[in-house]
DNA sequence: AACGGAAATA
DNA sequence: TATTTCCGTT
């Protein structure tokens, strides 16, 4: 179906990178590698040559600023293959990740939204290791260095949220010694049973920065076989050669060192829960050695992470469990050489607004040829202008912006290559910082100068509190047909989804309560 | 602009 | 399942 849309991996040795397999599945479904949006959104805020369309927005952890949504929507939709994407829809997009709490948005700020990093538990990145120096890449979010500075041991296959288990504090150990085989490129996705109670997400997620920690720090933990290397050794076979970088391409100029990966810190904010890990003997910070730590900033993270951990209801199926991995690309198309006709009209979308059109107007709904589109938005194609997705070559285009690659553009280098400033201080970049005088803390009057960490946390619980009871059933991940009762929309009006004409299966929660299937 | 329901789609 | 598409509200 998506002729145009083929793809596969970007070869290119340096643009790109790819993200651990795992990123590109969707954690309940393993089969699923169509990247995520906000993976992908992590993909742009990588790289600086993004930097003008999105970027980290300083002094929030996390949070980021599209400058150019039309751009984003345009990448994204590049990516999907659905050129149709614009902003209006990339961003309902993006809301419904309010509820899987993988984002949020910031009020008052115009296209700003913040990662929910508690939520999102890249494994892999925990490799990455900052440069010496602790410099972090300016594409970074105004994270703690101290993330950064974490240096985890890989973690084996079996996803982090399943090592998890054994040592919740003293609960039931359900740790089903999961044999992990390491070999497995991931494929296995032994799901937890229960455990998904969100109640008890932050044990796990405790347990979780304990059995890594202890790995580092090699104290306990059950089958760890994994020695505390760092390094993605899951390379699949044929894959990428290069094994030293959690994304497909190493972005290391040479392969020398493990992982200077430079990635965002906020990926490697992973660690979160770590702050969490009251494990006596686990100290997350002690097998690292490769960090200096600063106190402050680290406390501060660890406070911030803390108290969203506390608040935050971590949902288990946001931790990745798949090794890290070379894999395949999705829709990656290769742009630059791809037809000359990047875009593709896409059929009409048959949706029920169009159908209902097109049947208005016509009838016979053939199952193939859609007619004439009543409303097909064609995007033109965009000129050869192919936007430098990940073009394997580059060098020359983002020479606009003011980050001047100078160095090995971030070909294989660095995605980061220029750690110009410092995330955390005063580097906003032009057209954000313009709109945001105000640096950090959400100025926008809804949150008072305070500790972001504490702040967040705090607003988070609030908002958690307040949150309707409907959009808390629904934020039992969203795949727990568990609704089963209509559920009362806010205090006023109540909308009897069921009731209002025949649900059609498999649509809304609505109907999957009526469903109740499975 | 942002939100979120509903239905459709892959 | 994760969007994509539409769209009415706020």
């Amino acid at each position: 179906m998506k002729a145009g849309c083929s793809i596969v991996d970007k070869p290119e040795g340096g643009g790109g990178y790819h993200f651990p397999e795992w990123a590109y599945k969707t954690e309940s479904s393993p089969g699923s590698r169509q990247i995520q949006l906000w993976h992908f959104i992590l993909e742009l805020l990588q790289k600086e040559e993004f930097r003008h369309v999105i970027a980290w927005q300083q002094g929030e952890y996390g949070e980021f600023v599209i400058k150019d949504p039309d751009e984003v929507a345009r990448l994204w939709g590049r990516r999907k293959c659905k050129p149709q994407m614009n902003y209006d829809k990339l961003s309902r997009a993006l809301r419904y990740y309010y509820n899987k709490r993988i984002l949020h948005k910031t009020k008052g700020k115009r296209f700003t939204y913040k990662f929910n990093f508690n939520k999102l538990v890249m494994p892999n990145y925990p490799f990455i290791n900052i440069r010496p120096n602790g410099v972090v890449p300016q594409s970074a979010p105004p994270v703690p260095t101290a993330s950064s500075r974490f240096h985890f041991p890989p973690l084996d296959s079996h996803s982090p949220t399943e090592d998890a288990q054994p040592s919740r504090f003293s609960g039931g150990s359900l740790v089903p010694s999961n044999p992990e085989v390491l070999g497995d490129g991931g494929e296995r996705k032994p799901d937890m049973p229960e455990l998904e109670d969100g109640s008890s997400d932050w044990r796990r997620g405790v347990d979780l920065m304990g059995s890594r920690n202890a790995v580092g720090a090699g104290s306990v933990n059950h089958q760890k076989r994994k020695p505390d290397i760092m390094l993605p050794l899951f390379t699949r076979p044929g894959i990428y050669p290069d094994p030293h970088s959690p994304f497909a391409v190493s972005p290391l100029p040479g392969r020398g060192g493990v992982l200077n990966v430079p990635i965002s810190p906020a990926l490697s904010l992973t660690p979160t829960l770590f702050s969490y890990s009251p494990s006596p003997g686990l100290s997350p910070f002690t097998g690292s050695s490769c960090f200096s730590f600063n106190p402050e900033e680290m406390k501060h993270y660890l406070h911030s992470q803390a108290c969203s951990v506390f608040n935050y209801h971590l949902s288990p199926r946001t931790f990745p469990r798949y090794p890290l991995m070379v894999p395949p690309l999705q829709c990656q198309m290769p742009l630059e050489e791809q037809p000359q006709f990047p875009i593709k009209l896409q059929p009409p979308p048959v949706g029920r607004k169009n159908r209902e059109r097109l049947e208005s107007a016509e009838e016979p709904p053939a199952p193939q040829v859609p007619p004439a589109p009543p409303r097909v938005k064609v995007e033109p194609a965009m000129d050869k202008e192919a936007e430098p997705e990940e073009p394997p070559v580059k060098g020359k285009d983002k020479s606009d912006r003011e980050e001047g690659p100078s160095v090995a553009d971030e070909e294989k280098g660095p995605v980061f290559a220029r750690p110009a400033a410092p995330s955390w201080h005063p580097a906003p970049p032009p057209a954000a910082a313009a709109e945001e005088p105000p640096e950090q803390g959400e100025s926008s009057g809804e949150k008072p100068p305070r500790e972001a960490g504490g702040e967040a946390a705090a607003q988070e619980k609030r908002e958690d509190a307040l949150m309707p009871p409907k959009l808390r059933l629904k934020r039992r991940w969203n795949g727990d047909r568990q609704v089963d009762v209509p559920e009362e929309r806010h205090n006023g009006r109540v909308h009897w989804t069921g009731a209002l004409g025949t649900p059609h299966l498999g649509a809304g929660p609505a109907a999957a309560a009526a469903a109740s299937d499975t």
